[in-house]
DNA sequence: CAATTGCAGATTGTCGACAATATGCAATTG
DNA sequence: CAATTGCATATTGTCGACAATCTGCAATTG
């Protein structure tokens, strides 16, 4: 693991505020499905799971609203929001622009132990591939691109790009992604960390922003089936 | 107006929260200046100014720290926040990509109706100028990018480039911004909006993008004035 | 006299309680 | 018997209070 993450206790308490906290915890129970699409969350329940009073649920909820990943109706309760395709659509809009930005910005300044640190993602995706474990491909699929992002060595388009990608998972959460074929993803994703290594700001923008488009497109296939069916 | 603000006191009451009002409030004396950069943000003073307990004004400030127009530490309370140059270029970054989209999206998809409400703001920017009121031309500035991203038709989009556009306009209210030569700023407007007109993609998101970049040079230019006084 | 320590006031963090509102079920009525 | 009404329960929205923490100042000490 990276240092990063290594906090002492002092600094922990220091640092994080209950209500962070809170919102942490709370996001893992969406984003792992424990909390279901479009499903009520009740303050109170949560309140007595984290031990804590429901001032500190209800901050943390607000500011989960506004990352858009609850929504809320006024006497009725917070919701886990329910991305539709349309707007998952909007969203890889942004977010093809972005990752051009991004290739082209990981391209000019990733360290050779960067370029090696995702070198050694592609193979483990490859692994994952070998051995169809799509929850493990999923999970470095989403370390891999949370690694780019964050050597392109700018903080606001990282947080930008994070923002819209916890949104996309929400939207995946609905199981309207991946038909499979996470082999050509990771086949792309190869071909990006040889033009970041290469330098190629032009050619890595490129791949990266055809990396969503195509990501963009197996949605778009997944949701076709699952209107059909 | 447009009718899209009317809301009947029925709706007003039933959609809006108290928290969401605070919300708004507050964000109004952040961005109208009278809560000043890197201010101490008391809670009990604003709960009293708005009639509430220091709940909602909690809450309302978790949304804002989300929003990133206030930073929070723990046990000292919540600041306006401090854009430095180094973090408002960043954003720049982000924004030049998003305004190029942004002049595409809305060149393929504006209305002759909604051309004509450019139009008519770019002719107000430059009565504005002819009358130096500077106030008046960075209202309307703001007002005119708002209403053509709502025009590019995409909510995320949109959303994005508002959260932007809110931090790059805290970081103007420390002064470092327009050593004027906005009669410039207002010219490549006009462009924008005939590129848009004749419903060249290409043209517009090559103009807007420019329009961002050098509205990024030119607060380089007022950085660099002010670093060196 | 400079530096440290201790204290008083102010502010934040958290909680439990109460009022307002929504929800589901049972009773009523045509 | 279907539909509506009214009620009991659960949940949210808001508040005031108390403990924990910070800040600035004065007293103390070497």
């Amino acid at each position: 693991m990276l240092p990063s993450t290594a906090l002492t206790p002092l600094q922990l308490v220091q640092s994080s505020s209950l209500p962070a906290l809170v919102q942490a915890e709370i996001e893992q129970l969406i984003l792992g499905g424990e909390l279901a699409i479009g499903e009520h969350i009740n303050e109170s329940e949560l309140a007595l799971r984290f031990g804590t009073s429901r001032g500190p649920v209800r901050e943390a909820l607000r500011a989960l609203e506004e990352c858009r990943l609850v929504r809320s109706e006024k006497n009725r309760g917070v919701f886990v929001r329910e991305v539709s395709v349309a707007e998952a659509d909007e969203i890889y809009d942004v977010r093809e622009v972005l990752d051009e930005l991004i290739g082209r910005r990981v391209a000019e300044r990733a360290t050779p132990g960067q370029v090696l640190e995702l070198k050694a993602l592609a193979a483990e995706m490859d692994e994952a591939t070998a051995g169809s474990d799509v929850k493990r491909y999923h999970a470095l699929n989403l370390r891999f691109h949370d690694r780019v992002v964050a050597f392109a060595g700018n903080d606001r388009l990282a947080g930008t790009y994070r923002l819209l990608t916890k949104e996309l998972l929400l939207f995946r959460l609905r199981g309207l992604q991946d038909g499979g074929g996470f082999a050509v993803s990771n086949t792309e994703h190869k071909a990006v960390v040889k033009a970041i290594a290469a330098g190629d700001a032009e050619r890595a923008g490129r791949l990266l922003r055809r990396h969503a488009a195509d990501s963009r497109a197996r949605m778009h296939k997944a949701a076709a089936i699952a209107a059909a069916r």
